[in-house]
DNA sequence: TTCCAGGCTATGT
DNA sequence: ACATAGCATGGA
């Protein structure tokens, strides 16, 4: 990865390995905005970025260039992840079609809240959803910072529905409840399977979000999250059906710790073709 | 109108 | 342990 880390910004040099559509669009982040081609808004906690193409090189501007240096994952070779991966014709193609992918280092409590909205729900209402709680959290002129424990705290049912929450509503009111006296930061030393256990008896987390949660949230490469796109790749690879559970299994089975980065670039490439053909 | 969206909870077997 | 109905909401 080819960058350079200025006072008031990032310069990425290399493309091959970076390409903010791809970042932002292939389904691990709900809290960015696009305002052109190439050209995005991303918040994350009480941090702020604006991502753009200039003369080949993406500009990232920052009050806090090292937090998003951090946040896009800049020291992880990704040429190699893309070629360990692409080592049967399907991977070939979803590798090649989102090459500048890569795993974003989000906030844990941010990324906890946003996949309980998640379920059954489609991403465009889902961005909507966290901008609304964004703006419960402290105004820092041009934007908020994601609300802390305390600030979630204070937020009602009956505003959780006015945000578009639908019935996850009750399922983030006892969400917040359950996380208000857990110390996240010391989660994370926890190992996987304890971890995803406890990450099971969250309300509105089953499965699918908990993969979410380990693989975006903790970084836990080892992790498969299937989902309704996933589940139509499994279904032109293997030619059968089975429970999303088991699906995972194979995947992680085959895929080993790269099965986070395999899940990314097959989420993007198949859900995006389906948006070609509407 | 019906189906679907990055599924989960509750209930019944 | 596995199967399935019901769930808010909006867009196609």
């Amino acid at each position: 990865m080819d960058y350079k880390v200025e006072k008031d910004k990032i310069v990425v040099k290399n493309t091959n390995d970076f390409n903010i559509e791809h970042i932002l669009e292939c389904g691990q982040i709900f809290t960015y905005k696009k305002l052109g081609q190439s050209n995005y808004i991303v918040y994350s906690k009480d941090q702020m970025a604006h991502i753009y193409l200039k003369n080949k090189n993406y500009i990232i501007e920052t009050s806090n260039p090292l937090y998003f240096v951090n946040f896009f994952d800049m020291q992880t070779d990704y040429t190699k992840i893309k070629n360990e991966l692409a080592k049967n014709d399907y991977m070939k193609n979803a590798v090649r079609f989102g090459y500048g992918i890569r795993i974003l280092k989000q906030d844990l409590l941010e990324v906890i809240i946003g996949f309980v909205i998640s379920s059954n729900n489609n991403i465009e209402r889902i961005k909507k959803t966290m901008a609304k709680i964004r703006e419960c959290g402290i105004d820092n002129g041009t934007y908020y910072s994601f609300p802390n424990m305390n600030q979630l705290g204070k937020i009602t049912f009956e505003q959780f529905k006015a945000f578009g929450c639908g019935y996850r509503a009750n399922y983030l009111i006892k969400l917040i409840k359950q996380l208000k006296d857990v110390d996240l930061r010391a989660t994370e030393s926890m190992g996987t399977d304890a971890l995803k256990k406890w990450l099971l008896s969250l309300c509105g987390v089953g499965p699918k979000v908990a993969d979410c949660i380990l693989l975006f949230g903790y970084h836990r490469s080892n992790s498969f999250p299937v989902d309704t796109w996933i589940e139509k790749v499994y279904f032109d690879i293997f030619k059968t059906k089975k429970s999303p559970q088991n699906m995972s299994k194979d995947l992680v089975n085959y895929f080993g710790d790269l099965s986070g980065y395999a899940q990314q670039y097959l989420f993007f490439y198949k859900r995006s073709l389906n948006a070609e053909l509407v």
